[in-house]
DNA sequence: GCTTACCTGTCG
DNA sequence: CGACAGGTAAGC
């Protein structure tokens, strides 16, 4: 999916266009991408809410309305653009969600596995699951408490873990591999393995990689479109990630991929060793 | 943990 | 045709 600089690119890029507007009916092509309420109640109750906010929780974009929240969630494929007008035929179009006055947000979604949930309580928040994310990584961690949660979870392997959004909410598979490579570490070595020099390095390399990918635009590997319908350009900067046996910008060895908590994962087996002063 | 499932598409 | 794709929940 969009990661979370992807997320946040698309919420600076619609904040100052629909903040304060208006929704008018929306318009479904696909009713499964309405997660919560039932479709029918989800278009009702939608309509005639205006925008007070628009914030960001790991990767769920989250419009603040008059009366409760319309969270997004884009999973792999899904895009949010604003448009005065349909401009082409999209056959991936999952839902319409228009203003009053002419503009609309498309939410287009090839695989469908991205969702809408219009929430009005607390209820339908733990419900939704929105309240079970771990804390916002770019927001909300800072690099003494990111040290104090490693030390949370000795036992876990570092990609699974960092991909785990109960555990810090916004890293994904892209940015996740960058990371490891930046800071120099294995993806399949334990949290507990880490010194607090290779925790804090893993933080800065985090922090670096997101500002960097915002700055960016976003990654554009394949689907990711902004808030414009605009494509990023972090996808020219990535070091090892879909770059299987090119050459690593650090050392010159080829990119190696391997599968690691089930996902493809790309590091420079040189720089990244799995156990501390091994050769392999 | 790992595997499978959810979907549709692209690439080799 | 199989492998793989930015995510995540559910079931061993």
């Amino acid at each position: 999916m969009p990661e979370l600089p992807e997320v946040e690119v698309i919420r600076r890029g619609l904040a100052p266009l629909i903040c304060h507007k208006e929704f008018g009916r929306p318009v479904l092509l696909y009713t499964g991408a309405v997660r919560h309420p039932a479709p029918e109640k989800f278009c009702q109750n939608l309509a005639g809410r205006r925008v007070e906010n628009l914030g960001r929780a790991g990767k769920y974009l989250r419009l603040g309305l008059d009366r409760g929240e319309l969270a997004v969630h884009l999973r792999m494929t899904g895009r949010l653009v604003y448009r005065e007008n349909a401009d082409f035929p999209d056959p991936h179009l999952r839902a319409v969600l228009p203003f009053t006055g002419g503009a609309a947000l498309f939410f287009s979604d090839m695989r469908k596995f991205g969702g809408l949930w219009l929430l009005e309580n607390r209820e339908e928040r733990r419900q939704a699951g929105l309240d079970r994310l771990g804390p916002d990584i770019y927001e909300e961690v800072g690099p003494e408490r990111f040290c104090a949660l490693i030390r949370e979870r000795r036992r876990s392997r570092l990609k699974p873990l960092l991909l785990d959004q109960h555990f810090v909410a916004g890293l994904g598979n892209i940015y996740v591999d960058e990371s490891l490579f930046r800071a120099g570490i294995h993806p399949g070595r334990a949290a507990g393995s880490l010194s607090r020099e290779e925790i804090l390095a893993l933080y800065w390399a985090v922090r670096a990689v997101l500002q960097e990918g915002i700055d960016c635009g976003g990654t554009s590997a394949r689907d990711y479109r902004d808030a414009f319908g605009e494509r990023g350009a972090f996808q020219d900067r990535l070091a090892v990630y879909g770059r299987r046996g090119r050459p690593c910008p650090r050392c010159g060895a080829p990119v190696t991929r391997a599968v690691v908590a089930g996902r493809g994962t790309y590091l420079c087996a040189r720089c990244q060793k799995l156990e501390i002063g091994s050769k392999k």
